[in-house]
DNA sequence: ATCAATAGATATTTCGAAAAATATATGATG
DNA sequence: CATCATATATTTTTCGAAATATCTATTGAT
């Protein structure tokens, strides 16, 4: 190959599949697919500029990964929500992320230690421009919490859990997006303890912020009726 | 439709896709085939009476549930084994069903006693079966080994820690499998005991004997080297 | 008027081939 | 003889259309 495609390589180097199965993911997670919304093959095809077939490799794999349910012959559709599943995403959430915090704050060194400061910063940063009414900005927000909670994990020492981690957090993503739920200040503040926990290699204390943490934000979707049965 | 297609019905219902699918899925947990065996398209239609747009979809599908790993436009592959994976599926196994023999135990009927009893008898004529010298009957052991531990955390409450286990829980077979594991009286013993501990509701002594089921189908996996590096 | 059967329309599933990329073989050059 | 560029072959990725199934509307019978 000559000089002019070393540039093209990025481009070339993901498939046409793969974007389009990151932009599917990505609006089904942000709500732009509406929950139990059938999927139609014909009419995706125009704006994720891919064939039937393609789409098809992208359902199967959202439909593995439970974010759309495949109908026996009847095609595809964005899964439900529910309170139900809602409390079961949950509480998988907590075990799995109190488990690989434990492990993590076991085995992590001052790599670890860095990488969890570096991304609580970046976290930190975001959460006081949302507060001073930086809006609209909630999706680079949700990243970074993503990224947070996983650098505190990452030393957990299994990416078989890191990995099941990161799919249950997705799904936990979907309900805090389609409730639109806001409460800035407290998590802000839990996410600092959670911080301070990781360094002094607290799990016990930790794990109690997480549990709060999350609950606090099932039960304030769920009293607030923002989700249907 | 007329009266005859109602037969039909079962065959009609199926998709060519799911069928091959579940096929392949269970070659590789079973190890026919093989662990880092390309999966060449062409060579693969054949065998599994599909075609290659058919098998991309089912190879995607196992790439989610990452039985095979997907590398840029190189095709697939069965997944690699190691020593260092079996230890964190068996890991994510301990926590994931302890976790949920706990709930389950707390939250089952009698509905659910008499399936773990039932379950539990299968398993354990089965055993016996084997014991008696009664070979190669090994994948409807294995079989009847998963549907007892499903048993065991079937009234725990949440689908969500269900399907996660049962995944996690394939995997873990794929390595029993590939590394030809033996050891009957051992578990059968520890599977009377599990079916006790679940009628007088005590999860504590269950998570013991589970992590000790485990532990050492892991360790007499690895100590004779049944796996490489 | 309700229900069943049928025919037509719409959607999904499956296929084989074209397009694009990677791997292999060949040959030229230092 | 090694290295790099070029050409060939193999494989993966993508597509559009044929085959199959489901859904809808219409007709006819009880």
């Amino acid at each position: 190959m000559n000089a002019a495609n070393i540039e093209d390589v990025r481009t070339t180097g993901e498939t046409a599949g793969e974007i389009a199965y990151r932009q599917i993911r990505r609006d089904i997670v942000f709500g732009t697919l509406v929950p139990d919304t059938r999927l139609r093959l014909e009419r995706l095809k125009e704006p994720y500029l891919v064939s039937v077939s393609t789409l098809r490799e992208i359902l199967n794999r959202l439909a593995s990964e439970r974010f759309v349910v495949a109908e026996d012959q009847r095609g595809f559709r964005v899964s439900p929500v529910s309170q139900s599943h809602f409390r079961e995403v949950a509480g998988m959430r907590e075990l799995l992320e109190s488990h690989a915090m434990k492990e993590a704050f076991g085995r992590g060194d001052l790599e670890w230690e860095s990488q969890v400061v570096a991304a609580h910063y970046k976290l930190a940063r975001m959460e006081a421009s949302m507060e001073a009414g930086d809006t609209d900005r909630t999706e680079a927000w949700k990243r970074y919490d993503r990224e947070f909670h996983a650098a505190l994990i990452a030393a957990c020492g299994s990416k078989a859990l890191m990995a099941t981690h990161r799919g249950i957090f997705d799904h936990y993503l979907r309900y805090q997006i389609v409730a639109v739920i806001y409460r800035g200040e407290a998590a802000a503040k839990e996410h600092k303890q959670l911080l301070e926990c990781a360094l002094v290699r607290d799990h016990q204390t930790a794990s109690r912020i997480l549990s709060g943490h999350i609950r606090a934000c099932v039960d304030h979707t769920l009293d607030n009726g923002l989700l249907r049965s």
